[in-house]
DNA sequence: TTATTTATGTGTCAATCGTTACAGATATAA
DNA sequence: TTATATCTGTAACGATTGACACATAAATAA
């Protein structure tokens, strides 16, 4: 009971990266149908057969934003071995994946909710989970390092988690503002030199 | 040749700083005439004639912003003695500013017009230079930092002040998810362990 | 073939967008 | 008073917004 009926006559998924693109750039709520169905090619009852409408497009295009471009970031940094390497993959994904000439600069899960507003609220709810999710997962790869012995048992590890996933906010403010990939490693330097202090805290103290 | 005509019905600075909160609210584009017009309790033919339409309100709201909000954080971190405790001021009166609950949450210089549109362009490059005034403000107080000796010469001054701007604009973003005063404090307090490996890099080279 | 199902393209809906014409109201200047 | 200048409120402008009705096209199932 699959294929009755006439067959699509665009391909879903290219279709799908190229709405993400648009919402990747220009946000939700500045995104119109018009630039939506120019850039996928299709008109607008296409896409609503298609995706169910502007809204439900930005959640699928927010997925394959997720799996696609968040995994550049994620999988890297999951995959080092200790939790200062995680952090500094983190930070360098996130410069390398934020300034790359065939796509916008910055996130788009930062980027396309920002404000409240009655067409967006939905949607802008759902980045602010991502967004949280994002320092859950950074604060759980923190614990394994105490456990591991790599981070004092002291440190707050909530902080450190909020603290790097903020810098990675601003880094996409600088990207949208120009910053090329190297001026956005400097800053990614500049707070990975923070974790020495932070992650041992009695070694500070002590020196006082 | 002045108050001839019939005199103005409200009180314009009230109005401005009406829409100033509107604009800080839901960003340029986001907020509609009707919005402004509800907030400042005019209509649109008087809001034309006092400020000359919604982009140059925007403008003289930026201004007011600069003037009142601004004050809070910059006024008070170029009082301080060392380098040092103008960069702490900056971010802990950010923490503060920016989880009033009076006004709306973070920095209506970062939030207001990320995205390129044919609508903001203007007020959106406005922004951009605004922004990195920030960076050319603070980089120029961190020099006077080492003229005093409280930061070596080998300091990146480039990197360091601008680290420390991404930190604030990643803290507007927090601010937006519901962070609390104190819970951008502690991001501050993170920001800030990064002082002496940064302003004093041969000591680190030293330790090694 | 015929019936059924799904996709496409044209055209359009009411609502809202920023902006402004116009007439009436209210002040000063002569 | 009369003339002039400016502000206010109503009402509407053309353009654009997201969404969808409808008829037609193109596939499979019987």
């Amino acid at each position: 009971m699959a294929d009755r009926g006439r067959p699509r006559s665009f391909d879903k998924d290219a279709a799908l990266a190229r709405a993400m693109d648009v919402f990747w750039l220009k946000g939700y709520e500045g995104t119109s149908m018009a630039d939506l169905t120019a850039a996928m090619g299709i008109a607008s009852p296409s896409l609503y057969a298609a995706f169910g409408g502007k809204e439900e497009l930005f959640r699928q295009a927010l997925d394959y934003y997720a799996k696609h471009e968040g995994e550049l970031i994620w999988g890297a940094a999951l995959r080092a071995e200790t939790a200062y390497e995680t952090v500094e993959t983190f930070l360098m994904q996130t410069a390398r994946a934020f300034t790359r000439r065939s796509r916008p600069s910055g996130c788009l899960v930062v980027l396309s909710a920002l404000h409240p507003g009655e067409h967006s609220e939905t949607v802008r709810k759902e980045l602010v989970e991502h967004r949280a999710q994002s320092v859950k997962d950074l604060r759980e790869r923190l614990r394994q390092g105490v456990a591991r012995g790599e981070i004092s048992p002291a440190a707050d590890l909530d902080a450190i988690a909020k603290y790097y996933v903020t810098v990675q906010q601003g880094m996409s403010i600088q990207a949208r503002d120009g910053a090329t990939r190297q001026q956005l490693e400097l800053i990614a330097r500049a707070a990975l030199a923070a974790w020495r202090p932070l992650t041992a805290p009695e070694e500070i103290a002590a020196a006082r």
